[in-house]
DNA sequence: GTTGAGCGTT
């Protein structure tokens, strides 16, 4: 019959143990530092990354952690899940993906398709009205947010919570 | 300081 045969998937509902955590659920206000500082509890952590929106510069409410060891990535995982933060509830779980996605243009670069009998496109009108051949220059689609160190948000795990009364 | 669900930019 077929067994476990199907134990290395990997989907998104069965993750496969690693040493990297996807964190979800976050308040969009928790930085690297607190999940860094909350995480690196469970055993050496080797990088904290919010993912951050292109668009906006701000976090997307997801991150990644990265354990040394996936025995304490798991234990993590496990002490973590339901954790509130910033008012949040979170989940982790083992990562799906392992790394950041290759950085797309964001712009499509096949053929140009449409119908020859037809004023129909068939899909890409060719960018913009210039050229047509394919895109020219990316207009800096990865743009990040000009803000810089906000030091406010990097002196604790939960400055809101753990200021009350320290000032 | 929107929420909710959400697997990724250098």
């Amino acid at each position: 019959p077929m067994s476990n045969r199907r134990r290395h998937v990997g989907s998104r509902d069965n993750p496969n143990p690693s040493r990297c955590l996807g964190v979800f659920g976050l308040s969009i206000y928790t930085t690297e530092q607190q999940l860094h500082h909350i995480f690196s509890k469970y055993g050496p952590v080797e990088r904290v990354q919010v993912v951050i929106d292109a668009k906006t510069g701000r976090s997307r409410g997801f991150s990644f952690v990265y354990f040394e060891s996936t025995e304490d990535a798991k234990a993590a995982k496990e002490q973590c899940t339901g954790m509130e933060i910033d008012g949040r509830r979170i989940r982790v779980d083992y990562s799906i993906t392992q790394r950041a996605h290759t950085p797309t243009p964001g712009i499509y670069m096949g053929k140009p398709t449409y119908s020859p009998n037809s004023s129909d496109f068939g899909g890409y009108r060719g960018g913009g009205g210039s050229g047509g051949g394919g895109y020219r220059r990316s207009p800096s689609p990865y743009y990040r947010s000009r803000r810089r160190y906000d030091r406010s948000r990097s002196r604790s795990y939960s400055p809101r919570y753990e200021a009350r009364g320290i000032g």
